[in-house]
DNA sequence: CTAATCTCTCTAGCAGCTATAGGTTCAAGA
DNA sequence: TCTTGAACCTATAGCTGCTAGAGAGATTAG
């Protein structure tokens, strides 16, 4: 039997987390003592394991909550599974992409300062004109 | 003089966006007309441009706040305005090595599933078992 | 003048937590 | 057994950067 505090260090989750999770149906309601306080077997601890390193790969709490949802059916087929997976390193994949765009602009327009004085920074005129910006890229 | 519709047309900014940015003290609040509608100018419409250009760059509210600030002084150093420019490209760098970890993992991940249900399914194992990650990366 | 379209303020909602307040319970030491 | 201090409880509000809606008032073209 473990605490949420025992809970917490063990999976590293933060406790009011942990209690959001509950909430938003990522870990069943668990048995509580006579004063009300949470108390977990080994089973719930697994589970919060599952959970943190989903997040920690960057998946959806709704995503997650498909995921525990399909675990609990080990006979069923799992492209279910491999496709949430599948459309998140897709959506990774897209962010990465936007994120080298931002990273490219950022370094012409850092790199082109050679101002001195705000009236003249390469920074601010660019900011103010996206004429300036690489070939106009859409957006950015 | 522009109505806020008008903005919105010229800039692409939607009408709430502007006016949660002049609560946010991004711009200044305009002049009004009888019937308390607010009504634009060109400055304002520049602005404007100013702050969806360094959204789309990514920049955050309170750094934007900062380069507006700066832009008002144009004897003053740039070292201020270059440094929010460098800060921020340091951290979309840093997020892209983020992501490209994730990716990584759930390229890995993904590719390893020959399983048919759920049961053995690589993608509930992997994330079961932070163990089965490469070299257990810390965190993801 | 009327109807259609803007615009106004206020409030609440999204994700995924985190932090506080004000109270109760548990566990260990004397 | 009693006491104290840590841990726990619920409920609520806050974070970022918007976005959506309600219900009322303003503007403008015909
Ligand atoms: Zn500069
Ligand atoms: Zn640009
Ligand atoms: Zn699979
Ligand atoms: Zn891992």
């Amino acid at each position: 039997m473990y605490s949420i505090g025992d809970l917490s260090k063990k999976t590293g989750v933060k406790i009011p987390t942990i209690r959001y999770y509950e909430q938003m149906g990522l870990i069943a309601a668990p048995d509580r003592t006579e004063g009300n306080q949470r108390r977990y077997e080994r089973r719930e601890l697994e589970r919060l394991s599952f959970i943190r390193h989903a997040r920690d790969l960057g998946l959806s709490i709704e995503a997650i909550r498909d995921l525990v949802e399909l675990s609990q059916h080990p006979e069923k087929p799992c492209t279910g599974a491999d496709a949430i997976a599948t459309t998140h390193l897709a959506s990774v994949r897209a962010k990465i992409a936007q994120l080298k765009k931002l990273e490219h602009e950022l370094e012409r327009i850092v790199s082109h300062c050679a101002g001195h004085t705000v009236g003249d920074c390469y920074v601010i005129r660019a900011l103010s004109d996206h004429g300036l910006c690489e070939g106009s890229m859409d957006e950015v």
